[in-house]
DNA sequence: TTGTAAGCGTTATCAT
DNA sequence: ATGATAACGCTTACAA
């Protein structure tokens, strides 16, 4: 399987290679003879254009940089195989770079994709990311970007998310309808567009049922599989403790599922538990866990979807906005389960 | 933030490109002074070489590519967080592909990555790759290549993979010792790597412990959610039925265990189940899954590794050989679970 | 010690 | 309709 070149192809047939390279990308002035001629040869000796010199040259390199913070995520992996899925149906490839949640690591990123000249981003921040002149200097450059999930409101760029209000606000109206009245809300970093969301629906979802938000009940961090018991205990040690817990994320889920198991705490008699994960068997979880599932597939397709059509239209100009994907309320109970459309 | 070339800080400077680029790679022949002129002027434009030009010039592109069959997947995001760690270490980028278990995207990922010009592959062979003619053409343009997990006996290169047989013989003669007789296997295509090594690893702990090998208690396939149920019950249905279920991926275990709990087959007292699978809440499931877990994180750092050091020290031979890193089994019983329920 | 020029694979701009 | 040439950013003989 050697790999040839448009020279190869230009000396086997005699011609120059402007005319071999005009032939393959079949422009109009090129006999078509020659172009049968270099088309059967192209074929015959399985001729692909490198990549890297396209590039070079400047034009398409057909791969589009996606970075985000993990791959090893629930989420996040779901999310690149919807990606992953729409590039390759499009032509493009797909390089990945996780940020670790790391701004050093994010800036870096930015600058290879950049300098691997990458057809087009797609993002979502990490945790530590609050400055965004790195993505401006991007669109600067007219490098399309989309971000999506973890996204920031400084930047005029589409934005493809899950509905973060909607799902929280739902969650969280589960739970005072089942007549929970002080809802603890575990959460990550606040300055996080998703965190702030999720605190908003949550809030929302309080106050339009007449309960009171209590800043006290809210914990923000990030937390290691240790750190979510002590805040447990923390929490129900309040002079007036928490009767649900709606968390933020997997891992927030998760510990905090475990804690209230080692305490001996039942779900749903003594405290409810709601979290936002994509976790694919909290139904087989003790208790099942209930949660709001982002549609994390969809979402990595729509906005690979739109960044290649800004990169295939750079003309025109494409209106620019946010996409808000539906969440889905699983409420699962040891006895049934039933599923919430929003 | 602009982006600056060598051409620029040579203008800068008055000097030619090629006295810049020595200086740059610090050659030895070229004055200290000069030397010390273009450092400073390269910091100060924040100078980064277009590693695009770099890779076509032919020398290294600091990039390794991934080929894999899926991200979205325990085992495999664990491992490319791994490979990522060590990348980044050392330097180099990460270039991700997935094969999605296809042969045909297995070879064009091959194709792709060899024209972008990656300093080596990192590959897990997709569930229908038996022929790996693609993968002796990488070897015999002199591009290092490494397999891990899903590997082939035909390729003299080095593997990285998990003690496939330990663990299954493990899980098998724990299965034995805890008095089970009629275990099922149920695993993946006969034809990878890891279900040869695994059932071979269930063989002879059955041999070595006196039970025959019943050939009716094996199934292979790939098993969608809602396959694993009717031949749970074709098994169940045996004239000997078993009495134990030893399963070889994360969907198998995760979809035994349903179709157990859903006919209500009490675990470990009617039936006992093992899963090889990296699921990491696998102590939260009701009952708690016992596991062979494999070390991925570690298994992507090795392989990386190995791989950037045959990059790194092309000139010498380094040696071939098959890493082989233990598995760990976890016995997970639900007495916990019970005290809980009192 | 530094400069000149060729070359990596491709395309765009001029010729012819 | 086709060919010659320059250019993309960088490295590396070869000259000076």
């Amino acid at each position: 399987m050697e790999t040839y070149t448009i020279k190869d192809i230009a000396r086997e047939l005699g011609l120059s290679t402007s005319t071999v390279s005009r032939a393959l990308r079949g422009s109009y002035e090129i006999n078509p003879e020659t172009k049968r001629l270099v088309m059967e040869c192209a074929e015959r000796l399985n001729y692909r254009p490198n990549p890297i010199a396209l590039s070079l040259k400047g034009s398409a390199s057909r791969a589009i940089g996606v970075i985000l913070p993990q791959v090893a995520n629930y989420f996040f992996s779901q999310a690149i195989n919807g990606i992953e899925a729409i590039a390759y149906n499009r032509g493009y490839h797909v390089i990945i770079f996780q940020s670790q949640e790391s701004y050093e690591r994010e800036m870096a990123n930015v600058q290879q994709a950049m300098s691997r000249k990458v057809d087009g981003l797609l993002m979502s921040l990490s945790s530590e990311t609050s400055d965004v002149t790195h993505l401006q200097d991007v669109l600067d450059k007219n490098v399309p970007l989309v971000l999506f999930d973890r996204v920031s409101s400084e930047l005029n760029v589409t934005k493809v998310v899950a509905d973060n209000f909607g799902g929280a606000f739902a969650a969280t109206e589960h739970l005072i309808r089942s007549g929970r009245r002080r809802i603890a809300h575990l959460t990550i970093q606040p300055w996080l567009s998703i965190t702030q969301e999720r605190l908003a629906g949550y809030r929302a979802a309080l106050e339009q049922n007449g309960l009171e938000f209590d800043e006290a009940l809210i914990r923000y961090g990030t937390f290691g599989p240790d750190e979510v018991g002590p805040m447990v205990d923390e929490l129900m040690h309040l002079g007036s403790p928490p009767d649900a817990f709606f968390t933020a994320s997997d891992r927030l889920a998760v510990g905090c599922l475990q804690a209230l198991r080692q305490r001996n705490l039942h779900i749903p008699d003594d405290v409810s538990l709601i979290g936002f994960t994509n976790l694919n068997v909290a139904d087989l979880l003790d208790p099942p866990l209930s949660t709001v599932v982002q549609p994390a597939q969809e979402i990595g397709q729509l906005a690979a979807e739109r960044l290649i059509d800004q990169i295939e239209r750079k003309h025109r100009a494409l209106p620019i906005e946010t996409v808000r994907i539906p969440t889905e309320l699983v409420v699962r109970s040891s006895t049934r389960l039933e599923a919430v459309k929003l």
